[in-house]
DNA sequence: ATTCTGACGTGGG
DNA sequence: CCCCACGCCAGAA
């Protein structure tokens, strides 16, 4: 591992903490975001590797669907869907309704 | 080194 | 909307 990608590894995830309560993004929004949109499947990597931290609800992290394919790296089989659903968001088959509503973009609240 | 695989996204049909 | 092929790049075997 590059010591740019533990500086990548840390943006993803300080740009994860900003996303408020009862919101949504996805993983391309982020990677976007980063300058690297290409590499969307890291961000996804990156929430592989944030397990060990705090604050960083890697639930609110969806694709471009708001389909929930990282469920499964949760603990249980429908973590995900349950802290999702605590926040005011349903989850119908493994995705988000009302994805566009509950979208959270980076840029407007960043910058 | 090589070949999949994958928490993705885009574009064509 | 769906399906498919491709690009992307870090790991695992």
């Amino acid at each position: 591992m590059k010591a740019e990608n533990k500086n990548f590894f840390q943006k993803v995830y300080e740009v994860a903490k900003h996303i408020p309560y009862g919101r949504v993004t996805s993983y391309g929004a982020i990677a976007k975001y980063l300058g690297a949109a290409r590499s969307a499947r890291m961000v996804g990597w990156a929430m592989n590797g944030s397990h060990n931290m705090p604050d960083v609800p890697a639930h609110r992290v969806v694709n471009r669907k708001g389909l929930l394919t990282g469920k499964r790296h949760f603990d249980g089989t429908n973590l995900m869907q349950q802290l999702l659903e605590s926040e005011g968001i349903k989850v119908i088959e493994n995705q988000v309704v009302d994805f566009d509503k509950h979208f959270w973009d980076p840029w407007k609240e960043l910058g």
